[in-house]
DNA sequence: GGCAATGCTGCTCATATGAGCAGAGGGCAC
DNA sequence: GTGCCCTCTGCTCATATGAGCAGCATTGCC
């Protein structure tokens, strides 16, 4: 048995009686012939080589090391990292990234005026999680059309209405379908005065929040008949990773149909790159590749996201 | 929000900054605006409510405190539990619990002069962990009859010779079958002069190391040909959970099918628990059942297990 | 074989942590 | 309203731990 193998079983042995029984390094100096010293530095060599794994299980608990990197590597301005641990359903993974997201903007300093929200299912969520009086005086403005065409008819409007009366203002509706069957339509409803009034609002908010959808057929644009499942499967075809407001973009940020894209109302993504605030909320395996997208191409300054697709952004 | 809500919430932000961030319970203190003392309380908390898991990662680590558990609750003199995190297949298990076993034999004091061993799939890898020189002069002598009939010819022999000749004695291999069809055949092959004498002998050993066998179609007895798989399924039928040096018992530990017994040469169970030193080593969720027997019904003094089966042990 | 370089050991001293306690505050019964 | 009780707070002091360092052993190199 080499030298380093004996010190590695020795740190193992030491490890289990630091922390399974509590005793203090003396104590364990004396139970395996060595002194105190040596015992604190195989404790620390087995902490550096990765024997020794803390883990903390709660579902608020988040990964301040990642969440570091994420900043550091990734040029964010905040991240927030949600831990996976003791997570068993992607739905429990969703609700805790949600309320990651509702705490971040319930700290958040200074308190934006007006917040503008695009809507789907994590907005929903978020928006579930926030508590009553979680800001006073919050005003909040749509930044996408999302009228919804079949299923689930309000969600979006839900969405802004909650966040908005919980944060103790109003919420700014933006009336119009997220993308339009024809560019003139879409023409038409923006030149509006009141769309017109909705998106130069959105403009001016001082903090934006939003997801980002997968591309694929799940998607709350084909769930809301905006488009079809072979759409979707053309935009992928053409590089697509997923959308943001509704603008479908390929791993590169970049806008993969200008022809739909003219067709679909709201903020731009150029808009929304030049926020000094911008709030990316995403979670799950589904979302890695649209996550690395909206970081990579600077869609956002802040993100709310799980451990796991955390780490593909770092290492995948 | 309840003020234990809160509590809760800041000793989860506490744990995140002391175990993550490797900051002091001071600077967690300025950071969240509480003093040091209030942090430490914080932290002794979120241990004792379960949301610090402390993970010592390595095939070699044991489980303390479920040994302990193991000693008082089951009233074993000496229980050897490995840790199953970070095992990703059952065979890596089973080579977890063979090492340990190994490890355990050889930091036994005092050295037993002579070894009564069984055979079997776990035995031999115990036997492969075992290093050259684990003991200077150590006899061993197989307890049970242990001739194959079919495949792995001489795996039981080689067993034996393994343990012993790393432990720089000799062994005393019993020349039967473990079973036979006939009970005249059994009662004659045990008046052998040569048979008896190495029963006699184990009957003397001072200490036993064996494991036990599941009683379903994978168990050694039916690949060696001892037993046919409708054998195995009669004997589940009359309350079988497993077998012990080639005999069945159920989940009080008694011989389940005596006429089979009678036809199965070596020692008996009873012999067995008169031992002062008699070492189980049992590993995987198909041994569940068959180690409650062993323990429960005194069939050995020292147990050596991985981390479920010794729960299922404690609680199941 | 001599010598330098490297790493390991056991120390001193500074710091971090936990135990235990006096007092404040807040809730509750009367 | 008053007094009691219980809990929680912030302290003192004892203990446990980590940083840094001088001396010693071991290794490798010539």
């Amino acid at each position: 048995m080499r030298v380093d193998e004996i010190d590695e079983l020795l740190s193992i042995r030491a490890a289990e009686l630091y922390y399974e029984e509590n005793k203090t390094q003396d104590e364990i100096g004396q139970a395996l012939r060595l002194t105190r010293w040596k015992v604190g530095r195989l404790l620390a060599q087995a902490k550096q080589r990765g024997f020794i794994r803390i883990e903390i299980l709660h579902p608020r608990a988040r990964r301040l090391p990642i969440e570091r990197r994420l900043r550091e590597e990734r040029g964010l301005s905040d991240a927030i990292v949600v831990s996976t641990a003791g997570v068993h359903s992607p739905e429990e993974l969703q609700q805790r990234t949600a309320q990651a997201a509702a705490d971040y903007l319930t700290a958040l300093r200074p308190v934006p005026r007006t917040l503008g929200v695009s809507w789907g299912r994590t907005l929903f969520e978020i928006s579930q999680h926030l508590r009553n009086g979680w800001a006073t005086g919050v005003n909040v403005v749509q930044i996408n059309g999302g009228v919804s065409l079949n299923r689930r008819p309000g969600t979006a409007a839900a969405t802004a209405v909650g966040i908005a009366q919980k944060g103790g203002g109003s919420a700014t509706l933006l009336p119009s379908p997220a993308i339009l069957e024809r560019l003139e339509t879409k023409e038409a409803i923006e030149a509006d005065r009141v769309v017109a009034g909705v998106i130069e609002l959105a403009r001016s908010a001082e903090a934006y929040l939003f997801s980002a959808g997968a591309a694929d057929h799940s998607s709350v644009h084909v769930e809301s008949g905006y488009l079809s499942v072979a759409d979707v499967d053309l935009l992928v075809q053409k590089g697509a990773v997923g959308d943001v407001v509704g603008r479908y973009i390929d791993s590169d940020g970049n806008i993969v149909d200008p022809a739909l894209d003219a067709r679909t109302v709201g903020l731009t993504l150029d808009e929304l790159r030049g926020a000094p605030l911008a709030i990316a909320v995403m979670s799950g395996p589904a979302k890695h590749a649209v996550a690395d997208a909206v970081v990579a191409s600077g869609l956002c300054t802040v993100l709310v996201t799980d451990e796991a697709t955390a780490l593909h952004l770092l290492d995948g």
